[in-house]
DNA sequence: CAGATGTTTAATTAGATAATTAAACTCTAT
DNA sequence: ATAGAGTTTAATTATCTAATTAAACATCTG
């Protein structure tokens, strides 16, 4: 797409999208503090002046990135959480979801990682925008739904004991940790791209036994 | 401690260390782009002059703290999935020791996964200095060995059948995510560290239950 | 057509920071 | 005492990059 001079407009929001695109991919794959303008622009195959433009300033663009990709991530597991299904159900969901989700976007996990890491004042847009507190008024209600649940499996002897925190941390440990590890499985077992994806597919069939049969009492 | 002028030498390698110890603290805090010369001779209590006497430039003194940091990860699983014992054992050592680890530098898993995301030629650092290819000699027999291991637990009907890849995977996932999570955590359940720590001793506790229940057969 | 919006080119400004250098001072070892 | 390694201060250079600006052009809408 070879561009002249004054080239045409877009009334519709196609310019901004794509630079938005552009910017999430650049952001992506070299962090916040190593990506530059430049290189967006072109990606974006647009000219440095109209980033600013749209997006008054790097920190601005960054932030729009941030919120899009890292805001899409609790969602999903809020919404599963909270649903009214049984626990054996939710985790085949959210494994499922989650491998799908970090197959599609495998360098995801390691850029929100990293930005949390150091920018730590972005948490809070990690929920939206919650109102105080620890807690999103979205995730609690799913939180005490699923504590409920495992209480009473533990109670009626179809599982072992463990809080609601546990499960979901080792739920997600499971899932996303190697995609955020993914370059120490490169080094460490030579996993290359076609590897890799065998080892996930793998994984969405062995990890929903793997996790039932941890918890059985 | 003040200095004045023109102050004492250190015969010894004692400044360098320093500053090498101020290079890790202030690159694992700002990661290598957003970490500042000015700030590790601060953190060393020198001056810039002397970062650059002993440390050539800013891209040598990251690789050192690479080099002592990553590099300490792996020798550890190494040794343990090597040994001569059994696999339950393996699971309990490999548990507390990474767990261990961890606490004591709770921000070294999101740095060294924000540091391989950002700068993937990296990653041969990782394992030392390498030959060729891409298992290790040292990494390779200890995976063969527990492959043999937990082939011949599945055979006597002990444990259910998984591959050593996938085997170890879980357990680094379950013990090192949550650190690397920590932000996450932070803004999801309100961990503050000292909730954190509670967790993280719970899970101490938790951990190879956990784990040796999964693969029952 | 006229004006607004989108877009490019090009040049400039301003700020941050890594790297370098020179000169001087302090101690230790010879 | 002197040489040399360690160390500081201070100033300078060289780059890089974000941000800004002005001027022109293109296309659509009214």
């Amino acid at each position: 797409m070879v561009k002249e001079k004054g080239t045409p407009p877009a009334r519709d929001g196609a310019t901004e999208q794509r630079i938005l695109e552009a910017a999430k991919t650049v952001f992506i794959r070299r962090g916040t503090g190593g990506a530059r303008m430049q290189e967006i622009a072109e990606e974006a195959d647009v000219n440095q002046a109209l980033l600013h433009y749209y997006f008054r300033s790097k920190e601005r663009l960054s932030e729009a990135v941030f919120r899009e990709t890292a805001g899409r991530m609790f969602p999903a597991i809020i919404q599963i959480l909270g649903a009214d299904i049984p626990i054996v159900e939710k985790i085949d969901r959210l494994v499922d979801t989650y491998l799908t989700t970090m197959s599609r976007t495998p360098f995801l996990p390691g850029y929100i990682i990293s930005e949390l890491h150091h920018h730590p004042e972005r948490i809070p847009q990690l929920l939206g925008n919650v109102a105080g507190g620890d807690l999103s008024d979205a995730l609690r209600p799913a939180f005490e739904k699923l504590g409920k649940q495992l209480a009473a499996e533990a109670r009626a002897g179809r599982m072992r004991r463990i809080s609601a925190a546990q499960f979901v941390v080792n739920l997600l440990s499971l899932c996303i940790f190697p995609f955020a590890a993914r370059p120490m499985l490169r080094a460490a077992l030579g996993f290359d791209d076609d590897k890799f994806t065998k080892f996930i597919e793998q994984r969405r069939k062995e990890l929903p036994r793997y996790i039932r049969s941890a918890l059985r009492p």
